[in-house]
DNA sequence: GTGTTTGCAAAGTGTTTGCAATTTA
DNA sequence: TAAATTGCAAACACTTTGCAAACAC
């Protein structure tokens, strides 16, 4: 909504090494904004439209993976055939809301594992992601 | 491999409610031998044309469903894109090998979730699934 | 025989890509 | 102006679907 940090955004997207375009402006703006949100390239694309960023879907699209190999955005893996993008870069975990396709973060604080597994040899643990899948009670009164 | 068990085979079909024809047992005696397996679509079809079963690769997709849904297959989701189905139904997790999209079971004795989060008001916990993802190690000598 | 299942080909969904035109530094 | 970026449309990978023919009971 706020006109003037675009020198915030701009910065961020200098760091990252991507030049920052009209269209990464203005995707970082939606997706940069301090809250967490998990999002597909569709919904991106239409959040654009809404608020007048003239943005191409592909471009959206190689936006968010360049966001993602750059360390702005994460990726999380909940149903097949849908790439969900995370702003949370925090170490957490999620709920899933099957019915609806929703998702929620998980506080670090509330999850915790032991005992962790044995790992294979010649391999290093890259990242360990829960998904807690959720479905509405059924009340049969 | 061994001919006569198919009476084994019917009768998990028919208890799941799935008429046994040729296709389903093919598919079924491939998939249920006892051995863990995380297979796709794609994979069962090349292995049933490699034993001579005679299937289409939309009646695998169907078969695979109609597995699920009967209960004698698991689906994993591990990337996007793409559907696993796990012949392991015990309680375990995964690991995946980002490298080669390689997936291997993590017994549920290696794994220890514990302080579980609080869950939404009117949700049932389906499942939790972790996925441990793994990188080869990169050695600099 | 009747209802179920199959296979094909077509359609669908979400994503990536090639390339000319445009923009950035 | 040289290199990076964009947008379009086409291609892509994977999956689902409609429907006539084949099959199970």
């Amino acid at each position: 909504m706020s006109d003037r940090p675009f020198t915030k955004v701009i910065k961020i997207l200098r760091e990252a090494g991507l030049r920052p375009t009209r269209q990464r402006l203005g995707l970082a703006k939606l997706l940069l904004d301090g809250t967490n949100q998990h999002i597909t390239a569709e919904e991106l694309h239409k959040a654009a439209q809404d608020n007048n960023i003239l943005v191409s879907l592909a471009t959206v699209y190689n936006t968010l993976h360049q966001f993602k190999s750059a360390g702005l955005l994460r990726e999380v893996i909940v149903e097949p055939g849908r790439a969900y993008f995370d702003t949370n870069l925090s170490k957490h975990h999620h709920f899933y809301f099957e019915q609806t396709g929703e998702i929620t973060d998980i506080p670090d604080s509330q999850i915790n594992i032991e005992r962790l597994p044995h790992i294979p040899e010649g391999t290093s643990i890259n990242c360990i992601d829960v998904v807690v899948r959720l479905s509405p009670v059924i009340r049969d009164d």
